[in-house]
DNA sequence: CGTCTGGTTGATACGACTCAAATTTGGTGG
DNA sequence: CCACCAAATTTGAGTCGTATCAACCAGACG
């Protein structure tokens, strides 16, 4: 099967064989990283582009007093921060959530990449875009909806983004985030977490358990969520073409 | 005074002559824009870059039910959205505040500009990575903090952002928000945001009335917003030789 | 088999919401 | 310049969603 990242900018462009061979070839180096290690801190000078290859991290941001916020969620196929080092500094943190396979990707070999490939460059610039979208929706999703549907949307929205990388069919996925971890990406408290979990599970929305996540009716999770799959801009041309779902 | 989308990318890098004369030309078009219109609606094809030379707008999100998020704000010198007509539609709105003066920039005259000038480019590039960065801050502004901080780290941002283009000195500056507005953008309701802007004149954080903000001591409402300012990027080598303080 | 992390439950508290009405401000036309 | 109206702000009373605190339970693992 294609690489993750391959499979991901192919959800907003075709590519030229040349084009994956390119893709496939960007990362050389690539590391492991344990569960609940950072990548990064904040302060620290950003030197690398992070792409995750397998596992799932997360971008999150405290405030002195401890309080915590996950701002992003990143699995395979999605990159930390395209041209952060632009910045002098990062100002969050990235940390893992399950152990990590990682590409560090110099500037250099972006730039090279970038400058031969166009189509390539297009791919990034929307890949960017979109986790920017990202970004705005869970501004909304913490500051207008409610438990029930913020839990909800952040488990669609995670469906939808595996499953454009292959790793989620038939409304199943891997889950390894803990209920802590859902507390702190939707500003909820982990206990409040749990008893939402319950709800959904009681209304038949969803299956979790040790780490799997089942959704019966994915329509139905959606409504719950008011759900508007558009900003995650996945509708290129011919997109019905497709397999995949 | 040099026009605000100069300063702004100056409090990254020094610009040349010559890459302030193109920035100066970069939108030969200009347009008036009642306050409370959209400058563009969510579903709608972008085809041009925004650039607010005067006024302030709104960036905003929207539920089937009506409730209403506004996820950034926009005063003169920035961009709604460089890029984005890389995207097939908008997942947002972009509405006026106040009476708007708007720069329409079309692709070709964008590429233009990168093309010729590199300095510019790498400015743009900070700046969208800026407005990448202060999306993130308002998602934990909503997720974590209390309305008191909410509020009062929004003022803060604000006034700082006013200030790095001229438009907010010794403590003052235009405030055209409403308190609907403010709740809008924080996750609160009206009724709340008013209660709470009172607590913050009693603690003397603030002073807001008619349209202007005056805050007394900067210091003490960055104390109270949990307010750390690494997440605007504003720290360029040679930032300690800039007036405008 | 003990330890630890993650998940679950219960009781209570409080920050923010809702609804409704009054008051002030700002703009507009006569 | 005043009368009027709409928009924005303010106030009050009552409610609710989510937080807090404190146990307790269940697998996973060495």
């Amino acid at each position: 099967m294609a690489p993750a990242l391959t499979l991901r900018l192919q959800a907003f462009t075709r590519l030229s064989e040349d084009d994956r061979a390119a893709v496939a070839k960007i990362s050389k180096t690539r590391r492991v990283v344990a569960p609940r290690r950072d990548l990064i801190r904040e302060g620290e000078v950003p030197r690398y582009i992070h792409l995750i290859l397998e596992g799932w991290a997360c971008r999150y941001k405290t405030l002195p007093d401890g309080r915590r916020q996950i701002v992003a969620f990143f699995v395979p196929g999605d990159f930390c921060d395209l041209n952060v080092y632009i910045l002098k500094a990062m100002d969050h943190s990235i940390g893992a959530i399950s152990r990590l396979l990682v590409g560090d990707i110099s500037r250099d070999d972006m730039d090279k990449l970038t400058a031969d490939y166009p189509r390539v460059t297009q791919a990034l610039w929307w890949e960017s875009l979109v986790n920017s979208a990202i970004q705005r929706e869970w501004t909304l999703n913490v500051g207008q909806r409610t438990a029930y549907e913020r839990i909800a949307h952040l488990l669609v929205e995670l469906y939808m983004r595996l499953n454009t990388v292959g790793l989620a069919q038939n409304g199943n996925c891997d889950f390894p985030l803990t209920q802590n971890d859902l507390a702190d990406a939707t500003g909820l408290t982990a206990v409040h977490v749990n008893r939402t979990l319950q709800e959904l599970r009681r209304d038949k929305l969803i299956e979790l358990d040790r780490r799997r996540l089942h959704i019966p009716d994915l329509d139905k999770l959606m409504d719950a969520a008011m759900f508007n799959p558009n900003y995650l801009h996945l509708d290129h041309e011919g997109r019905h073409l497709d397999s995949n779902h």
